[in-house]
DNA sequence: GCTCGTATAATTGTATACAATTATACGAGC
DNA sequence: GCTCGTATAATTGTATACAATTATACGAGC
């Protein structure tokens, strides 16, 4: 359904190295391995039954990804993800967000268009019915399409980059407040906007849209509830 | 001097792996490697002397980076950089370094400020002198005090892999015309902005001075240079 | 008791061996 | 000549051996 060709991401979960590099990446994300934590690769090769090989290559790119930090000859440490981290990325991701609504407007195809206004309709449905995974797919989804859409392999793929960093904030926030609501309506502006060819209001409302979810997480605390991990 | 602290990068250049790195990198991002080209492990370790291992490792962060696509248990493939790629990463670059002078402003030292002032003001003796290296190194290295002084690891992270990207686009284009004289005045209103504290005015004026330097490559036809690689 | 140096252990860096997978060559059958 | 299947070669995936480097233990000397 979705079209990953251009997404530029660790091709294969399923090789020793792929679950390997996943595992220790949610273990970092999730809090499990703290911050400045050395990683060893013979425990972690031993615990997931692997040797020190693909947990080489996992750590590699974990480094470049800026999860771990590798000094030679001595260990990886885990840089983490602060909660200034997580603002940053939100305030970085609205003004490419913005970019994005700006070059969908122009590039969007009617396909992708209506895939954007069915997508709306069904959250306005689902979130008047209170079923909150549907919301949560489909919020997900409008961003996949709006980035799909600006037809730009590299801002698509930055997107998604910031979306994984923030997303188990963010799946939170939806699911425990009543921001779903007002998401799908600012959702729906920025549709609008597309729809009208207004690509300056598209930037708009995307740069805001980004904004307003933040300060929404920043407001049910539920930052600090991802600073505890 | 410059503190690199906070940058997450392939952390040496002189481990095997770390050449590796750097040597395949250049010879994509210089075209020495065409697109869709496949990389073989054997071949660019006996090349450089190495074993397939720290090859494998470099294959991954190049994976990781958009460099090349592993298509698992095939091989690796040379995704390359083309001409929408590189003005696509400008207007990106745009936004983030219009946000990077908006938070400097906020967060500047004054060790910083004086840096700031001083490059600007040794940027135009060079330029009245033509001496066109120190101007290049000037003009990066104000760059470099902008996205330290915005105060976030995250930005100047980001700002700093851009820059990369397009540094040999940018470097002909210095060299080549009469843009440093345009290029530092434009700075000197960034770092004006900045030291007025009208965090407004220096984010335009850093969004206008990406997009200026994206026309002016466009304009002068090296873009096309670039291409042939 | 504290500092320092050396021996030993632990850990990372790289090369290589072997397994698994994919690509290629080539001939049988039509 | 074309298609297909099988044998062989080439290539990647992973484990492991060994070298190089760093961390730790521990005792000599003060």
């Amino acid at each position: 359904m979705a079209n990953y060709d251009v997404k530029t991401e660790v091709s294969d979960k399923f090789s020793l190295r792929g679950r390997v590099y996943h595992k220790i990446r949610e273990d970092i994300l999730s809090g499990i391995y703290k911050d400045n934590e050395e990683l060893r690769e013979v425990a972690i090769g031993e615990e997931l039954g692997v040797s020190r090989t693909p947990v080489r290559e996992a750590f590699r790119q974990l480094e470049l990804e800026g999860l771990i930090q590798i000094i030679p000859n001595k260990g990886a440490y885990v840089t983490g993800i602060t909660v200034k981290d997580v603002q940053d990325i939100y305030m970085m991701r609205s003004k490419l967000e913005g970019l994005a609504a700006r070059w969908a407007t122009e590039n969007i195809s009617d396909e992708q268009m209506n895939e954007m206004e069915e997508n709306i309709y069904l959250s306005e449905f689902h979130a008047s019915k209170g079923h909150m995974e549907q919301i949560t797919n489909l919020d997900n989804r409008f961003h996949e399409i709006l980035y799909e859409a600006c037809n730009s392999k590299m801002l698509q793929h930055q997107l998604q980059d910031f979306h994984e960093y923030v997303l188990r904030v963010r799946k939170r926030t939806l699911s425990e407040n009543k921001r779903s609501a007002a998401s799908t309506e600012e959702h729906k502006e920025i549709m609008e906007a597309i729809k009208a060819k207004d690509a300056d209001r598209a930037e708009l409302a995307a740069n805001r849209h980004i904004v307003n979810a933040y300060e929404n997480m920043v407001k049910n605390g539920l930052y600090e509830a991802y600073e505890r991990g």
